[in-house]
DNA sequence: TTCTAATATGCGTATTTATGAATATTATAA
DNA sequence: TTATAATATTCATAAATACGCATATTAGAA
């Protein structure tokens, strides 16, 4: 129906849709970080992660406080990771059913095209 | 932390950072509907519906049920359209702020550099 | 079998995105 | 002012994705 909001949605989900990103998340869900101790934390080059930050904060998910020469970096909105929170549930209720789907082939293999 | 996660959790926002398949989400909310008539609704081509359908159904956010030469397409877990509604909260709150803010500058319009 | 409707797949192209390296900006200290 | 630390931006390249078109598959009817 309304395509401007079908875009907007798609764009923060594209935003959401990198895993350094939602490490970055992770990190700020307890608290703000500076861009230096997230860099350390996730091992990657301070360009990277300010990129990265750039992306989260042009689209609302973060919000920055500025102390010195250090920027603060925290959750801008709490209900994105309520959001990822129900996006892993899904992964992990995904994860239980192929588990019981090899479980059933492993006590019943086979049985409709061979034996 | 656990790369495969974070990687498996970007893949699944990645599937949802299409307009297109939020609209097919949508469509899917109040029960399954055929292919054909996901393509009529969105006014998009059955080659593309289908293809999109495929990319959801690789990742385990729609299930099939096969009926005649018909498919129908559902909702595999609920807990996709709830974290599709948190994002949309998140949209517009983001929206209500952005009113506010531009309801401020028009009543005291720059203030700090000029006047 | 042949014919038709519904759905799926392969291909080519154009657009988008992540990354590292180098550089620019910003704020503080000397 | 100059020097230094922290963060941001620009640029080039490489990889992933959407779309339309054509074609293949699948299921049922004649």
């Amino acid at each position: 129906m309304d395509r401007l909001l079908l875009q907007r949605h798609a764009e923060l989900c594209q935003t959401l849709a990198s895993p350094v990103r939602l490490e970055i998340l992770g990190l700020l869900r307890d608290g703000e970080q500076r861009v230096g101790e997230l860099a350390a934390q996730t091992g990657l080059n301070q360009s990277n992660i300010s990129q990265h930050l750039t992306v989260l904060r042009h689209k609302g998910i973060v919000a920055t406080r500025r102390e010195g020469t250090n920027v603060f970096y925290c959750i801008a909105n709490p209900k994105i990771i309520q959001a990822c929170d129900l996006i892993r549930e899904v992964l992990a209720e995904q994860a239980s059913q192929h588990a019981q789907l090899a479980r059933a082939a492993r006590h019943a293999p086979l049985r409709r095209k061979t034996a």
